[in-house]
DNA sequence: TGCAAAATGAAGCATAGGCTACAAATTGCG
DNA sequence: CGCAATTTGTAGCCTATGCTTCATTTTGCA
């Protein structure tokens, strides 16, 4: 039910079998799935450090969402491990959400860097960056991270 | 209710002010809304150029969603009148739907090429811009359009 | 030609992420 | 100290995007 060409007429590397794409368009379905997450974690992470609390109010602003949309995702992210918050009393993020923030937080200043380093304007590059910055793969950051320091060298 | 911080301790141009920063993540979900439109159009774009048609089940097999799906998100392509289709005669871009299939595709080839001279391997480029794409701004594109031209030259 | 396989579409269900409206708890200030 | 304002949380609703299941239509081949 998967194999309608079998025997594979066009050239691997041009076109990619459909196989190829559906995976490609699968991957992206997850890693938008995660975006949310990631948001909220470095969220959660910042308020705490600068602030040393993050109240649902607070992240709700920062997000431009409904209070009660706050409350529900950050339901979600006790429910997956990741914060711990008791009525009232903020939320915190666990070992496993601060592990993600740090990663995430890293990645997204990469992604900014790279894109100011094209000549991206720093405003334009922090906004896209919020979107682009869940879709990039180690592989891409590893060739990044390698870009910036050929440029600075 | 929004101006906890009225007295602006922090320096503008460090810290993004909660509005902007809401601004931002608005904006985010807004390309993300867009995504699944814009890959749809895209896709049968490419059907229908190289195949002459757009069946659903194609469709659903390329994107690796249950044929099932593909039909009720390209019944929402045509509310939305990106694309017309009659029952077992296959789907079509209306003119709006082929101009957007357009400005996607460049742009997909763009964020592409820009991600393999940045030394990011062919295939990982492709899987990555299938996400990043929908998330690079006008102005952003613009920059990677000028950094290309500049690696020409 | 007629029937089986394939394609199509409809229905029903789930999850994620939004929203508004309302209820309950807490805080803080007069 | 007590009440009003704020914050928090709950409930119900919506859309988008998936899925599986089942009915219907088309197609193609024996």
């Amino acid at each position: 039910m998967d194999d309608e060409d079998p025997i594979r007429l066009s050239a691997p590397a041009e076109l990619p079998g459909e196989d190829t794409q559906a995976h490609r368009f699968g991957r992206a379905r997850e890693a938008q799935a995660t975006a949310v997450t990631e948001d909220y974690v470095e969220l959660i992470d910042d308020l705490v450090t600068t602030g040393g609390e993050a109240r649902p109010t607070d992240i709700a602003r920062r997000l431009g969402v409904a209070h009660a949309t706050a409350i529900k995702t950050i339901a979600r992210l006790k429910r997956d491990g990741f914060a711990v918050s008791r009525p009232y009393r903020g939320v915190f993020l666990t070992e496993q959400g601060r592990e993600l923030a740090c990663r995430v937080r890293a990645r997204h200043r990469l992604v900014v860097e790279v894109l100011t380093t094209l000549g991206v304007p720093e405003e334009v590059a922090e906004a896209d960056a919020e979107g682009i910055e869940h879709f990039v793969s180690p592989a891409t950051l590893a060739a990044f991270s390698a870009f910036l320091d050929r440029r600075d060298r």
